[in-house]
DNA sequence: CAGTGACCGC
């Protein structure tokens, strides 16, 4: 034992020591303080080794979790707090299932869970998502009485709409009035989006006795979520004149709403708003207007949005190259692949597929194949089906149809319809009626047939002049009851949405005949230029205005 | 002598 004197000079120590953590931004660091913790025997104080831990555990320092969690492991003394600051740390650090693991060790121990302790494991059961591991804990929240203390009420409203069991999720909710908050609102609507049970979810939106921020940027992203992006874009004007101010979350739906939908007005819009509020331009949000322009074809403004940006990450560099890719400017599309790696920013699958058929679109057949190979020797990406898909139109374009059979013969998984749709497309182009009919067939055979493809074989047959196959085909299309779901395109016009429909005469309009001449105008021009063949605008294209 | 939650990009 110490004589009293000495233990009070250690703990005022080490009470400065701990004082020190707010100070610290290495690992270094942090050891040498509890390295003095040690020698002093205050560490073995578990208030001392408790803030240590709690720091390691919420810090995003290098290594600090694992740190914290081999520090855990050594602890003689714990508590409850240390207990749950480490279930905490795990479950917020991507290692749910770690979390849960220490919360039975905890149970075995005999240390009684609190109310922390629940909103952690809870969030951890969501995290995974772990339904069966979800109810056991709930067994546990009802046996030591937290079922309505409103965090663990909400973790399990939260749980519960994550693994898509609404049912369960409401009848919390239905018994928990008193206790049930805005978050318990919110958690239970975003639920029901993501089922896809809208009617519910606006209804519950609707009623809701009072709404913030986050509510309405939920409903707002649910619908994007879902695809309807005219009501998200509705809710987040509504929003507003509520007196709402948007938040990130609120921006980022929208403008995927308006990228989707062409909204180029009500993007910009949003973009003057984020200058004018000062929000401020992060990673996030950067790529969300990059890819909002770069869809609403203002790829110039797109650029711009991406030089403005400070730390630009795989997902700003990755929407500028598709973007660019689509805009046909595949070879700045390359260029800008080569600058990211060259800033040390390293490509991931997404970027693949994007600069992989911007090769096949520049027939830059030995780049495309390079970059393919590269993937998992020198990036650790195993291609998947996309990348295939995309050397299959690589090689297929590029007329070399016998690789790209080969190609698909020997790819580890089995061939989806966009594969063999580029084995196919290819055959189209290069005219070669036999493989094409192959492909056709194992399309059939798996079940991957649709009106489209029918039509593509019946048109190449037609253009061999062997009118025998095109009946052949077009009787198996009635027989079989097929029917193409026609293309459509949507682009806004004075404030204005436009869907244009192909082939679609049902709603005749006034401006049908000029933008047909136009269109036809636009396809004579591209020939004359001896465009790509894909770029040809299909006739008949029809204009319908809402 | 402590501390927690709902919404968000390729």
């Amino acid at each position: 034992m110490l004589p009293s004197t000495f233990a009070s000079k250690y703990l005022k120590v080490s009470r400065r020591m701990l004082s020190l953590l707010d100070h610290c931004h290495h690992m270094r660091q942090i050891k040498q303080i509890q390295s003095h913790l040690t020698v002093s025997g205050t560490l073995l104080d578990p208030y001392v080794s408790g803030k240590i831990i709690s720091f390691c555990a919420t810090s995003h320092l290098d290594d600090a979790l694992s740190h914290g969690y081999s520090l855990f492991l050594r602890l003689q003394n714990r508590t409850t707090f240390i207990w749950n600051t480490m279930i905490r740390g795990l479950a917020e650090n991507n290692q749910s299932f770690k979390a849960i693991t220490i919360y039975k060790s905890m149970l075995d121990t005999y240390f009684p869970p609190n109310n922390y302790t629940f909103s952690f494991v809870l969030r951890a059961c969501a995290n995974l998502p772990d339904l069966f591991i979800g109810l056991q804990c709930h067994g546990q929240v009802i046996k030591y009485g937290w079922e309505s203390y409103d965090f663990v009420l909400n973790g399990l409203v939260h749980l519960y709409a994550t693994c898509n069991c609404m049912d369960s999720a409401k009848r919390l909710f239905d018994m928990s009035d008193v206790n049930r908050d805005v978050i318990t609102w919110t958690s239970l609507i975003s639920g029901y989006v993501k089922s896809r049970q809208v009617a519910i979810a606006q209804q519950l939106f609707d009623q809701m006795p009072e709404k913030n921020v986050v509510s309405w940027s939920a409903m707002i992203n649910g619908y994007v979520q879902i695809g309807m992006f005219e009501e998200a874009l509705e809710l987040f004007n509504g929003m507003q004149t509520c007196g709402v101010q948007p938040n990130q979350a609120g921006i980022i739906g929208a403008l995927t709403a308006c990228a989707f939908l062409g909204a180029l007005d009500q993007g910009r819009w949003i973009h003057a708003y984020i200058e004018r509020n000062k929000i401020e331009l992060d990673r996030v949000l950067g790529t969300a207007l990059i890819d909002m322009y770069a869809k609403c074809g203002c790829i110039e403004t797109a650029i711009s949005v991406f030089d403005n940006m400070s730390n630009r990450d795989v997902f700003a560099f990755t929407s500028l190259i598709s973007g660019l890719a689509n805009h046909g400017q595949s070879g700045s599309a390359i260029e800008l692949f080569v600058r990211m790696q060259n800033e040390g920013v390293a490509p991931n699958e997404v970027t693949f597929i994007c600069i992989l058929s911007a090769c096949s679109r520049m027939g830059l057949v030995e780049k495309g194949l390079r970059i393919f190979k590269s993937m998992s020797e020198m990036h650790g990406i195993e291609p998947g089906m996309q990348h295939y898909g995309c050397l299959v139109d690589l090689l297929g374009r590029a007329g070399l149809l016998e690789e790209a059979k080969k190609v698909v013969r020997e790819m580890p998984m089995e061939p989806d319809s966009y594969v063999l749709g580029a084995l196919l497309n290819a055959c189209r182009v290069h005219g070669n009626v036999e493989l094409g009919k192959e492909t056709v067939e194992s399309l059939v055979e798996r079940s991957l047939d649709h009106g489209g493809v029918h039509v593509l074989l019946s048109n190449m047959y037609a253009s061999a002049n062997q009118w025998d196959g095109v009946v052949k085909v077009r009787k198996g299309m009635g027989d079989k009851n097929v029917r193409k779901i026609p293309g459509c395109s949507l682009i806004e016009v004075d404030g204005m949405v436009c869907e244009f429909v192909c082939g679609d005469r049902s709603q005749p309009h006034l401006l049908m005949e000029e933008t047909e001449s136009w269109l036809i105008g636009i396809d004579k021009h591209l020939k004359s230029l001896s465009l790509d063949d894909d770029m040809t605008i299909k006739r008949g294209s029809l204009l319908s205005c809402y």
